[in-house]
DNA sequence: TCCTTAGGTGTACGAAGTACGCTTACGATC
DNA sequence: GATCGTAAGCGTACTTCGTACACCTAAGGA
């Protein structure tokens, strides 16, 4: 009976990801995602409770495009698998780290992606508090690579700075700084994740 | 000869945590620090550039209130000391974690506590490359420890609306939230450091 | 005493989120 | 095919921020 809808969730998705990946973050506004769809800004509202949930959607959509189906290998092979595929799916875009990190646990795909993780790390043998914990732990790592990517890049500005420092006040910082250069993102976080999975299979 | 300052960075530092930790982050505002002050608004900019300078003050501030005098014990336990020193440091201050996740690598202060670790680090072998992905390891948990407890805490509603998930869409997640809800932050900081630390040791 | 210089203030502007009420177009019903 | 109820869509306007700018003021050395 009434007017349809003229927009979908993913036409909203997509209106926003445009905006963040050609103008950064700070332009996703709601003023800025209503021209992208050739809409007035108030258009938006009949979609979207209001920013926040746009955000959302954002999230949500990036963690749907994440494949859950089973790698083959054994447990820390694929629990491997998964995390990078959650890694490469937040690099795809990777302005939106602050919202992953803001909004990841009112995103509905993530239940997808815990329950797979869970399933692995129970084939892994762990359960109870043990179970919590691991889940935890891996999760955390991805978010703190994520962050540590996104705001401190090992080849931003930053490395830079802190290898200039003065080796007298700061010898072992300003040394590990200037190695820091030489390691790309994709060795980073197979190294780290590494060191986590070494720790959970180790009793 | 020109007319002295009136205030400290400390009393700006001490003014924005005291409406952060009264009225939550969304309330720190340039105006509200100034009234806290007791100073017009403008008057902020003549000791912060802007808000995020304001911003990096405070985290700085936490930083600096962390005790980077090397434990004793071996490494591992050195390590585990130190980031519980920085765990509890922004602990008091809970509404700031978001402020320490964007800033922590603009803050001077934080230079002092990575060399800190860095030479725990040294000390348990390690050097070049697996130096630099040790630590940045360990500050990723942190932060990463940081961010599930500030947006998704064991004890909080999320943990409990998974809890409550039909066990035929989820049933890892279900069962697994349950037992979450038993884990206290404090255990779960020292056995997911634990997990990262017996990574770090093992070869 | 006065003058220099930075401290401190008030006003105002632009950007953003969004409440509110009007207008409009669809499509079910007669 | 005409009508009408309903939600879609829009324009306006209010509030709250950050902060640029121009002005006034007070401290303290000359």
């Amino acid at each position: 009976m009434p007017r349809p809808r003229s927009l979908t969730d993913d036409q909203l998705v997509a209106a926003a990801l445009a905006v963040v990946d050609r103008e950064g973050l700070a332009a996703l506004t709601m003023r800025a995602v209503a021209r992208e769809l050739g809409v007035a800004t108030m258009g938006l509202y009949r979609y979207v409770a209001d920013r926040q949930a746009l955000e959302l959607l954002v999230v949500d959509h990036v963690f749907r495009s994440v494949d859950t189906s089973l790698p083959d290998g054994g447990w820390q092979e694929r629990i491997r698998v998964l995390l990078d595929r959650m890694r490469v799916a937040v690099a795809r875009h990777p302005a939106v780290v602050p919202l992953v990190l803001r909004h990841r646990q009112a995103a509905p795909a993530s239940l997808r992606l815990i329950e797979a993780m869970l399933s692995v790390l129970t084939e892994g043998g762990l359960d109870g508090a043990d179970r919590v914990v691991a889940q935890r732990t891996l999760v955390g790592h991805l978010l703190g690579f994520l962050q540590n990517e996104h705001f401190a890049p090992l080849s931003g500005p930053g490395t830079i700075v802190m290898s200039e420092l003065s080796a007298a006040d700061y010898p072992l910082l300003a040394r590990t700084a200037a190695d820091a250069r030489s390691v790309p993102p994709d060795e980073e976080f197979r190294r780290g994740l590494d060191i986590v999975l070494r720790g959970l299979s180790a009793t």
